[in-house]
DNA sequence: CTGTTAGCGCCTTCAC
DNA sequence: GTGAAGGCGCTAACAG
């Protein structure tokens, strides 16, 4: 009956008409069909049905101060680290009608401010950080907001709002005190430079009470760069035992570039990584790493801001979600 | 002097009136600054600063129809093929003042046209699609939406709107000349099952003129599915000499397996990948691939999208990037 | 260069 | 259960 060329496109307004019916009850009918007649809900389905219509998100949430998206903050899209929370947190979101709106911070803060801004300009119902928010201005702004801030992949004391995580301290003593028990004497460490991973090599050095030579690469980990590691590494230090990486990719150079001169992993050289990538299980020697529920980070962020939201929100401001070491072939015998 | 508690966050109002001008002055001296005159400029800005003023990009959005969003879909985050791409992408935009939304299809049509619909929604100026758009259904929405659409990593003589990326049928015929040129004969095919993948194997075929023993992977192809193809494959072609593999993950894997199984590469066995993943470039064999200009596929979507929407949209709507083969020790002696 | 007027499309508040 | 106003925050379109 109405279906004109689609010039303009169908507005709630045109809905209404259609079926015949205010354009508040047609509003009701779509955003909470439980207290509408099931006479008018029906009639104004068919109305949508008729006209094309699709609601107007940013409309709807000038009003209702709710805009159903959620910004996401990554460093970078290539720290594959970070990939199955963003994807479990998509997801999720998506589930409720929510979306996500994706920044990248290049793990600079003068970029993390300017992206959390542009952020902020779009009415996010909330904000979930890859790592700690960095910039203390950008801190305090958010803390301002009112608006629900998940901190992921750390601990901290004193997050903006909420925290996800587990403590990168405690993986690097961890690790130390497996190299430790290993008996391993003359050690390196190849990391990123990045807070987490550094916070990983200061809980290590804590636990293991003496300074390593550790060859610092910039982002991102690549294969590569843990090639040049491993040469720096040896270099550096004589008879060199093992090596802690700050991730499974770099770990996985050093077992590239061990081979290649000839060295046996674990006999010659042992080696960890961190992240439990899908390959570090698969490979030959696989590789020894430390695990954390990415996935559920994402999840669990999901639920934390859509709680919020609906105002049932848990007083629990911290998560911690552990890790595990997982031994393997890099480190051990079979 | 106006630095009361933020019980409500500063309007475009208040600025207005704590800088002594009208509400529409102050819009412009933050939206096109070149058309007020100077002191007027700096007042509001000092105004800005005073009120902490944050923009509501979602009621600007409203009004003027250009939300400054871009919907930027993928079959997941996972499949690292993409994420250069989503990465410049992000970042082309941002520089701009525009944010991405994202959305996972997870291969599924059905849910392809959900995430549309939901993106829709929200009044994006463009969108774009890691791959084609599979529904025939939501093909002819995009098309009536006047929303520039951007498909990617793939090449279609009727794209919804623009398509950027190359044939790959061309690459599958492409490996198959390298391998009859290398002299291999009995050979195999390890691919993920989605479209683009069977494409190159198509396209392989195609010029290989004969059936090929092929092992189909479920997304997504990690290193193991490439351990267990190489396993089935020597299964069903007694003698192999060389495997085409959909990913450099894939070909990893079967480095992976064939040296678990004392075979040598690439005098035992050749493989090739695709993507130019960087660990394909370091590792021993290093994995002859095919390499795509992905960053710039996410750059030139970017570019073609903020034209259209300043209405400098040039005609071209085929950008065909092409690839090339990057040969490598998994295939050749160095 | 600046201001007034009139909405964008929807949802909240209050009536009926 | 339904409806009539009014306004969310901002910006096009005209005027001055």
């Amino acid at each position: 009956m109405t279906a004109f060329l689609p010039t303009k496109p169908a507005t709630l307004h045109d809905v209404a008409k259609a079926a015949g019916v205010s354009l508040i009850t047609a509003s009701r009918a779509l955003g909470n069909p439980g207290i509408v007649s099931e006479k008018t809900r029906v009639r104004v389905e068919q109305a949508v049905e008729a006209t094309g219509y699709i609601p107007n998100l940013l409309a709807g949430g000038l009003k209702s101060k709710r805009s159903r998206m959620v910004a996401g903050i990554v460093p970078a899209l290539s720290v594959s680290q970070f990939l199955p929370t963003v994807q479990t947190l998509t997801a999720a979101l998506h589930e409720e009608g929510y979306q996500l709106l994706l920044g990248q911070t290049f793990y600079d803060a003068e970029r993390e401010e300017e992206v959390l801004a542009a952020m902020v300009s779009r009415q996010p119902d909330g904000i979930v950080m890859m790592g700690l928010v960095q910039s203390e201005r950008a801190r305090e702004r958010l803390r301002r907001l009112r608006v629900p801030v998940v901190e992921t992949w750390d601990m901290s004391d004193r997050p903006v709002d909420m925290v996800i995580g587990f403590s990168h301290l405690k993986v690097g003593s961890a690790l130390a005190g497996y190299f430790l028990a290993q008996g391993y004497e003359r050690i390196g460490i190849a990391t990123g430079s990045d807070h987490r991973a550094m916070q990983r090599r200061e809980g290590f050095l804590a636990a293991w009470g003496r300074d390593v030579p550790t060859a610092v690469v910039p982002a991102p980990s690549t294969l590569e760069r843990g090639r040049l590691a491993l040469g720096e590494l040896m270099e550096r230090q004589p008879g060199l035992q093992a090596v802690m990486c700050s991730s499974d990719m770099l770990a996985h150079g050093i077992l590239v570039e061990a081979r290649a001169r000839g060295l046996r992993v674990p006999q010659d050289l042992a080696v960890t990584g961190f992240g439990n990538a899908e390959f570090g299980a698969h490979m030959v020697p696989s590789i020894t790493t430390v695990h954390v529920d990415g996935p559920e980070i994402g999840r669990l962020a999901a639920h934390l801001i859509m709680d919020r939201c609906r105002g049932v929100a848990s007083a629990q401001t911290r998560h911690d979600l552990g890790f595990h070491l997982i031994e393997r072939g890099s480190t051990a015998q079979p």
